[in-house]
Order: C-alpha cells, then sequence, then structure tokens
DNA sequence: CGCACTGTTGATTCCTATCAAGTATGGTGG
DNA sequence: CCACCATACTTGATAGGAATCAACAGTGCG
C-alpha cells in the first residue's frame, strides 16, 4: 500500500509540483511521480485578483482546480438577485463538483489567490483508474457535506450576534490551519461577502461586530484585522457551549 | 466491467435481497452476488415507528443503514435544545457518515419505516476492496452536498412563505420517484418538523400552509394531505422561477 | 479635489417569534 | 358509550429583532 509516493527522495515528481505547498494537502497527494507528471503536462495555474470569477452558476465545468492560496467563496444566487454563500474553500482544497458537467453554484475567489487548474475529462479519467483519487475527492466531499450541515444549523437556529460570532470563529480556526495562534487574522471577506454567508444585511453584520467589539469579544483594526482575546468566550456567543 | 451483477438470472443472489426494492437504487446495487452474499451475513432488516432513533448526535457509529420504506430525518442540536433538521433520506437512500467513528448529526425516523443494517467494520472493509461501490458511497455524498446547499440559500435567504413552499415542492418531487403524479401526497414531517427544517417557529409555518390553501396554491385535508393544482405555480411562490 | 467604494450609525418599518387561547382528533379508562 | 386527557394544529394579540431607508465617515484613486 506504501508502493505509492517515493516522493521522500522527489525521484521524478514535476517541478512545478515539487515546490507546490499543496500537493500533499490538495488531491495531488495520493498521485505517484507518474500520475503527477500526466496530469501536470494538462495542467495551468492563474493568480486570482479578489472578486474574480472561477466558474459561474449554470456553466459547464471545463476545469477541477486546487487552491494553491487565497479563499474562495461558493455562491448561489436566486433570479432575483438574493444571493447566499454556501461555502469558504480554503488552499490547499479541492475545488470542483466531480461527475457533474453544469455547475450548481458559482465559485469567485474572495480574496486574492492562487489555484492550479485541471482539465475536468484529464483528471475524470485519471479518476477512473486511481481508487486512492477517488477516495480523497470522497473524503474532501464528505468533509464539505459536514460543513454544510454545520452551516445549515447556524442559519436556520442562530441570532445575527450567534451568526457573526460563528463566523468569526470559522474564520480564525480555518484561516491558518499551520498557525498555533489562532487569536489574531485577517477578514477574506468584505461585509457585503460575511452578509451573504450568514443570511443578513450588511448593516446587521456591521452592527453585530460593533457589539461584539464593545462587549470586548473582539477588537478590529482597520475593518479587517480581528483580535479575539479569549477565544473559548467568541465560542459562547456563538452558542457553541 | 460488467462481470459484476450476473442477477439479471438471480443466479446467486440472496433471498431477501432478490425481494429488496432498495437493492439497485441503494448502494447494494454495485456488489457482486458473492459480496451481497457477504453483507447479508451480517446485515439485519428492522422496522422503525415514526420518531424511533436510528443513531444519536454524538454517538459511537456502529451501523451503516438503507433506508427500504419511509423517511429518515438527520438532525442537529444546540445545547439549549434549538434544533435544525440538516437533512432528509428517502428510501432507497444510503444512511450513514462513511470513514468517521462519531456521528455529528442524530438520524431518525420521520414516519414509519423500515432499515437494513450493516456493521460498520464489514462495510468499511468492502469499501476498501471495492472501488464501484466507494464511487456509489461518493454520489450519494454528493448528491447529499447539492441538495444541503439548495436548501442553505432557502435558510439563508428565503421568507417564510418561500419556504413552506421550498418544503412543499421539495416533498412533491422526492416522496415517490416512481409515481408520474406528484400533485398529491401525504406530508411525512409534522408542522414541528417542518418548522426544524425551515428554521422557523410552528405557528408561522401553520399560517403559511393557510396562506397558501386561502390563495389557492394547495388544498389540505387532515393536515397531512396535500395536492397541488399547479406545480408551477407553487414553485414560483418557492421562489424558484 | 471630487468620486467611488466600503463600512458605520440612526430612524423606522415589517416580518416572524412569542405568548396565549381555542379547535380537532384519537386514545384510555371508568 | 362517553367523559377525560394528551397531542397536533390553528388562530389571535403583542413584542422584538432584523430589514429597510437614509445619512454620514473613512479610504483609495484618477
Amino acid at each position: 500500500m506504501e508502493i505509492r509516493r517515493q516522493d521522500i527522495h522527489n525521484s521524478d515528481i514535476p517541478l512545478v509540483c515539487r515546490a507546490c505547498e499543496a500537493r500533499h494537502g490538495g488531491v495531488c497527494g495520493v498521485l505517484t511521480a507518474e500520475q503527477l507528471t500526466e496530469l501536470n503536462k494538462h495542467s495551468s495555474r492563474h493568480r486570482l485578483d479578489s472578486g474574480a470569477e472561477v466558474i459561474g452558476q449554470g456553466e459547464t465545468v471545463v476545469n477541477y482546480s486546487n487552491i494553491m492560496r487565497g479563499v474562495v467563496k461558493l455562491t448561489k444566487v436566486m433570479a432575483d438577485g438574493r444571493q447566499q454563500i454556501v461555502g469558504l474553500q480554503f488552499a490547499p482544497d479541492f475545488l470542483g463538483r466531480p461527475f457533474l458537467a453544469e455547475s450548481a453554484i458559482s465559485a469567485e475567489a474572495a480574496t486574492e489567490s492562487e489555484i492550479c487548474n485541471f482539465p475536468r475529462n484529464v483528471l475524470d479519467r485519471l479518476v477512473k483508474r486511481t481508487p486512492e483519487l477517488e477516495h480523497r475527492l470522497h473524503q474532501q466531499a464528505l468533509k464539505e457535506l459536514d460543513e454544510a450541515r454545520d452551516w445549515m444549523l447556524t442559519l436556520g437556529r442562530k441570532s445575527a450576534q450567534e451568526k457573526v460570532a460563528s463566523f468569526l470563529y470559522l474564520i480564525a480556526t480555518h484561516i491558518d490551519p499551520e498557525s498555533v495562534d489562532m487569536s489574531s487574522f485577517d477578514l477574506p471577506l468584505s461585509r457585503a461577502d460575511i452578509a451573504d454567508f450568514l443570511g443578513l444585511t450588511i448593516e446587521t453584520v456591521s452592527r453585530q461586530f460593533t457589539k461584539l467589539r464593545k462587549e470586548n469579544v473582539i477588537r478590529i483594526e482597520n475593518n479587517r484585522h480581528v483580535t479575539v482575546p479569549d477565544m473559548d468566550r467568541l465560542m459562547r456567543h456563538a452558542g457553541n457551549d
């Protein structure tokens, strides 16, 4: 079972992949050197400005991606323009909905980001031949499902205050998984995005930030930088006892 | 690739499985006769009264299940008792969260139901050896993820009226996939459950039912039986143009 | 400097929750 | 058989939280 990944010696791993931080966290970690080489022939890295769209709701999926750096938001819009963010993906997550030609959601960079694209048909073929890869994608789907259901509780049953606190807690715990100190971070989303994620309006989000600040649950600098002096206290405000 | 399933002749398929309607729809459809026989040695069918718990939030997962008949609700509860239904599963869905020992949600029968249990370790072992089976579970996870994200839009951005109409539309399209006529059906959930699914109170749900009834979008008999004269009209009330 | 954009704060409205009462149905036991 | 009770649902009155409408502050940019 350990025949894959002799890459301790980086034997035949493509150069770009060798330098890639997402290689072990993303889907690439389960691939052999040959498979990586094959996939690499068709893959391409792209830098995305904040707000750049990776794919639009209803469009045909041509690429899957790995997020190398940054945060990508997944959104759904109603015909009249109402919008809901249904997921946030952080590096080095896989981005895409396997086995479906048409995307039910749109994906766009929430922050300045970098992604690595693979053509859909290439990866789909690779998945068919590589149970390890399907397993990896399955795990990712299950993780996203768990997160989606957690968020359903937040959307359906929490107050505005609890929603905002839940969001801050989510960001604190996801923005930099490497870091030991989660008590200080930059928000990857604008107030408008946060509102769309929480099912609130911008104004309500802003008011709740102010309230949390006045109660010394958080400190805010330059609108985007947040410090949490007591993470447990934030968690209590989020309704997660 | 077509060596599996010589079951056109029902050669060596276990008797219970042969009579099982869920065999093709559930996970069992991808298994060979031998695998079915093996799995069948450890599986057991159970009848569930409405309200019976399959597994509780935080409990250790010992079984996966196939839903043979009925509707199962997946719920999350907060420490103070607030509750949210995060998913509805209909026969012949697979029920369970692969690869996790502890359940993050509870599952209980919404209607009188019947399920077929397999021990977790038996199925986990089978999954490792059977890429087809993992693929099937992967597909199921992705389906649930799509549904969860659809519902997030409903929870976050729709009015009470739209939520109730969305719920009715969901049930109409899921309760009996065989049936051509989706315009008449029994609700599998009580008003309290519907409220927990929609992030509303019982009273609000009741009022919206009354309103939709008075606007002739639906008819209701005996509280549970619903008739929809014009499905497109219901869809418009649900905000799905 | 003026303009666009993002975010905050205030006043008011409106939708849904809450509190409360009432109806309908079914089961139980005297 | 019927009085009694529990449960599920509906309806009404009121309260409260978030949305809406509006004004204003801070920042970056051409």
